[in-house]
DNA sequence: GTGAAAGCGCTAACAG
DNA sequence: CTGTTAGCGCTTTCAC
């Protein structure tokens, strides 16, 4: 304790220990230390006591830049979301996705760096995966073109998508079959009966919305049926309802539709009240996500199960494989199922 | 372009170019190269534009962890959250706090780093607050008790506090008045010639919600009136819809309804209805936080403004200007308003 | 203005 | 098993 002053008095204030510190305590080189602090195994017993009574005693905790400075690794996974910051925080798959690769990451100590990557800003998110920021990338809500001129695989770490990677690259993925979930929406609808079915999508620059389309509109085939009005909008409650109002203003008959999110369902839902038409009497509604309130009692969507969590969690997993060199399965599609309610 | 291959190929794949090749390559020394990348102004015209090119051809890209070692500096906060992960990304409240974090930060190009410091996880959240992971801290949804140990004090970085902070710790702040909310809310209910009000308030260890409470009693008191009912929810949709139905159960008679938050208000909403009164004509509804949903239309909810955003806004440019050493007012308490809908 | 030199605190061969 | 020895790539005095 004495001690511990001395050194505090000796090294001003704010600063902490260093190993250097903790191996002159602990009377051994600060190699010991290293491999005692880092959990090697290659220690006599005895000395990894003295070790670990200084660190105690000094409050020894190690200094993460020169960590990673030295052995070129940061402790740290990047999620790259190249999103605009209010699309991020308004849709609540992006919450279950980050929720999900916290759980995924789990007691690994790796801390989770949050890149919001704003369209344009390419520049910056550059730097950072160069910057040796992460020991490994997860990307979500990719879109064509985004962080082009092969930023990613410059970057020298593991990437690991959450959803359709872009063609081409060799990275892992774990992605939800979209195609099967417009096939399984459309099939749904075509079993209650349904035979004006129309569609509101996602925006088409995105892999997750095309597929849903294109799923929903070869199972329609299929049944020798086609859309009865087909429409885009950007996956949140207010293109829902401005496409719901057009396609009411259209004056297309239709029977059923299917929003290709549940945000978009819930304000086309609105506008279908608003307008007199019974739900799912003289409407058929399915939307795309369950997220939470489609299973609230007064709302009560039928959904396909987009299982965010499980696959942010999945794909933080894989990322962590393999950062470690352990060998993954390098794509993983996972099957969607329906969730059925009362709107169908 | 030869000298580009020339350095690539002596240096192994995927490793990036130093300081030190750009500086060869420039015909500088590093000193100016450090400068000139870090916007230094003391060089010379010509060797700016000379070590721009440089940089330019070799696609440098400063590592962070030996500019943090050297500078001591890790170009990073850290928002805290000392919150179970389900229930941070389950309240809106966080989402939009976490937006407004982003946006404050803006340009400056500090990194965002996301700790959520599980209860009990404090060793954790201390080997990272130690570790040099930030350069300042944000605290954010922080009870009594959390961060136990001084934790926050021995950082050694200046910290900021979203909403109100522990008593005696010298940190920054960013506050609603929400004593003043309570009373803004009983007030209006008063105004409107409401006598019975009841009242269904938040967790009681949670300093936002015994804030309201106590603005709620304190204006009602004022007048000559104690609350018709109160109760307790955890800001959830399902305890507003829980204790509304406990409140009509209990045969109170009320003509007015505060809950602490818009969910509670929501889920009470729903229930008054139910029971077939009428909103306001029997029972004036007022919620807290007017989150989006308030605004709707069909909804049209008369609710305290809590300004979550600029909050965190306004926490974050306060955390920066400590960080650069300027000064800043050290607690701001910003003043609740009113929106005032069809409920009221 | 600019360069030389001395570290920042730690890890990682390499001998012993 | 353990200590010695080199750096990791950058910033930062300090002379020039």
């Amino acid at each position: 304790m004495g001690r511990t002053d001395e050194l505090e008095a000796s090294r001003g204030t704010g600063r902490g220990a260093t190993l250097e510190d903790v191996a002159r305590v602990a009377g051994v080189s600060r190699a010991t230390v290293s491999r005692v602090v880092r959990g090697d195994v290659q220690v006599r017993r005895d000395k990894v006591v003295k070790v670990e009574s200084a660190v105690q005693e000094l409050g020894y905790v190690p200094n993460n830049a020169a960590r990673s400075l030295a052995s070129r690794q940061s402790g740290a996974v990047a999620l790259i979301v190249p999103e605009h910051e209010t699309r991020v925080f308004t849709d609540p798959f992006f919450s279950t996705a980050i929720s999900g690769v916290s759980a995924g990451l789990g007691a690994g100590d790796k801390q989770l760096l949050l890149v919001l990557s704003s369209p344009g800003g390419d520049a910056r998110t550059r730097r950072f995966v160069h910057g040796g920021h992460a020991d490994g990338l997860l990307v979500m809500s990719h879109h064509e073109g985004d962080l082009s001129d092969g930023i990613l695989e410059e970057a020298g770490v593991p990437v690991v998508f959450i959803g359709r990677p872009p063609e081409g690259l060799g990275a892992g993925s774990v992605d939800l079959d979209n195609v099967e979930g417009g096939r399984l929406a459309a099939r749904h609808l075509i079993e209650r009966s349904r035979r004006r079915i129309a569609m509101i999508c996602g925006p088409q620059d995105m892999p997750a919305a095309v597929d849903r389309r294109t799923g929903f509109e070869k199972e329609l085939a299929d049944a020798g049926l086609e859309p009865a009005w087909l429409s885009f909008g950007d996956f949140t409650l207010a293109s829902g309802e401005r496409e719901a109002t057009a396609l009411l203003a259209s004056g297309a008959r239709f029977d059923a539709l299917f929003a290709s999110s549940d945000l978009m369902a819930l304000g086309a839902l609105k506008k279908l009240e608003v307008q007199g038409l019974r739900v799912p009497e003289d409407v058929a509604v399915i939307g795309f996500d369950d997220i939470a309130s489609a299973a609230d009692e007064a709302i009560s969507l039928t959904s396909v199960i987009n299982p965010g969590r499980q696959m942010a969690e999945r794909a933080s997993q894989m990322l962590l494989d393999l950062i470690a060199g352990r060998e993954t399965d390098q794509q993983i599609v996972l099957r969607p199922e329906l969730a059925v309610r009362s709107t169908t």
